[in-house]
This record gives C-alpha cells, sequence and structure tokens, in this order.
DNA sequence: CAGAAAGTGTAGCAATGGCTACAAATGGTG
DNA sequence: CACCATTTGTAGCCATTGCTACACTTTCTG
C-alpha cells in the first residue's frame, strides 16, 4: 500500500500533511511513553499530556485508529498496533537523540526538553546521523 | 497590545496556534527572500517557494495583512510592513544559525537546507545561544 | 488594439485540530 | 443496589490550510 507521506523531500512540502504526520508520531510516542510509565494508556491521560480537550483526542485516536497505529474501544484503554509500536520507537529514539545533543552543546534540561518536541519532526534521518556522531556513538 | 502566541513555554500547547504561527515566520521570511532576489514578490512567486496554490497564497496573505505583517493590494505586489520587516529579520537570522549550524556538524548542504527551514522554529533563543556558541561567535 | 496568456480573486469543498455543551458509560461507595 | 464522580463519547461550532473551478485583471503579442 506505502501511503506513507513523503516528509521533507522538498521544502516546505504540503504542511497541512506534514502537520497530520507529526501528530501522529507525537501520538504514538505519547502512548508508549505512558503505557511505559503507567501500565495504561486512556484518553485523559493524553489530554493532559497534551494539553488539550478529551475531545480533541479521541477524535485524533479515532484518524489513527482508521491509519492502524493504534487500537481501542469505546470506555478502554489505547494501545498501539504493530506498526505504531514501530513508529513509537522510531519516535521515541530520533527524540532521545535529539535531546541528548542538546543537552551535549550546553542547553539546559528544560529548554532541551521543549526544543526536542518541536524539533525533532523536522530532523531528518542524515540529521540524525551527524548528531549521533557528534556524540560518539 | 501583546497578542503574542506563547509559542512553547509549554510543550505541545496549543498546536493550531503554532502552526498558524510558523507559517506567519515562513511568509514574511519568503516575502524577504523573494523581494532581495527578485525586487518584488508576487502571489505566484510565494505559490511557487511553497508549492501551494495562488489560492493558498492569496488568503494567507490576506490573514497576514489582517495581522499587520504584510501590505499589498489586488494584482499589486506584497510588501511587508514594519512589523512584518523586523519579523522576517530576526527569522533569516535564526534560520542563518541553523542552517550554518548544521552544516557544522557535518550535514550536507541540501539536508542543512531542508531540516533548518522545518527546525527553525522550534529553536528557542537559547538553543539558538548554544549554536551560535559552538559556531565560535 | 484585440485577443491570448498569465496572474489574481472568489466560491465552495475537505481534512485537521481547537473548543463548549451535553449525553452516556464506568467504577466506587454509602 | 443506587447514586455520584470521573471518564468518554457525540454534536456542532470555529480557524487554518489544502484543493478545483470559474471569473476577472493585467500584460504581453501579433
Amino acid at each position: 500500500m506505502k501511503e506513507k507521506i513523503k516528509s521533507r523531500s522538498v521544502p516546505f512540502s504540503k504542511t497541512r500533511a506534514h502537520h497530520a504526520n507529526e501528530t501522529a508520531e507525537d501520538y504514538v510516542e505519547a502512548v508508549a511513553d505512558i503505557v511505559a510509565e503507567t501500565g495504561e494508556c486512556r484518553v485523559r491521560d493524553l489530554a493532559r499530556h497534551f494539553n488539550v480537550s478529551h475531545v480533541t483526542v479521541s477524535r485524533i485516536v479515532k484518524r489513527l485508529q482508521d491509519e492502524n497505529l493504534m487500537q481501542t474501544e469505546p470506555y478502554k484503554p489505547i494501545g498501539l498496533t504493530a506498526k505504531g509500536a514501530k513508529l513509537a520507537t522510531r519516535v521515541r529514539e530520533r527524540h532521545k537523540v535529539v535531546f541528548e545533543f542538546l543537552m551535549a552543546i550546553g542547553v539546559d534540561k528544560r529548554t532541551a526538553e521543549i526544543d526536542s518536541e518541536g524539533m525533532e519532526h523536522h530532523v531528518s534521518p542524515k540529521t540524525l546521523d551527524a548528531m549521533r556522531h557528534f556524540l560518539g556513538q
């Protein structure tokens, strides 16, 4: 099927689609994190995490379910599909590298946390490699 | 008035507002660049630059005009207001630092161009300082 | 100068992600 | 068990950014 979005092969290509893709990455990452921390992930957990209403969360979860990234049933916890888990792993690893890289160049922890969350979606594999190299891996 | 958007004081705060802000930054930067290169900026120039339809551009330009960042008249070139020019200067400088920083850590030019465009909006002043420091300024 | 080409504007639709208000389900607790 | 608080779902609104189709201006050209 391969309905992947050509994320940034060209500058500024299709901002809306790109943002929807970012949302998917943020959400699978959050689900993975929350499950890892608390055992299960609920709509309200995501609402608190992203500081949005539960309505926004449940609509997005519905969309991500349609995209085969998440799986849930009404009033039940939210889980990741195999595809979602795979994406989450990739995103978390990338996030970690960006965060540690920012720390390594002297950014304070709080700022590194905030900036890495925003920057990560725009860090290509090549740039990520450069960061890893800098970190001495 | 101070209707500034608290861009990322907290992680993930209000994605939609944040994105609208990014659009404003991208557009004022593009107008400044295009004017600098060709003498004037037209709707079609922005449409080509962002790879979107002219319709999308003219609607966004209208919004940015309402926000006092741009100025134009029907069928006329697009210019920046004082406020828009000020923002453009800040954005271009930040973009330049991020781009040069990526080059400095060994990212190839094309990738640095693409990634810096996406990353720049998420680079806080503190991280920007760290990048400047790294570049030896 | 008339007609064609290019550029721009407008109408109207879709997707995404915000929200409030209200309804329904779940889970504790008296 | 019955009630209440919490959680989740649904309805319906708005803003932003995509689009196509069509209309109108401007500009170039024969």
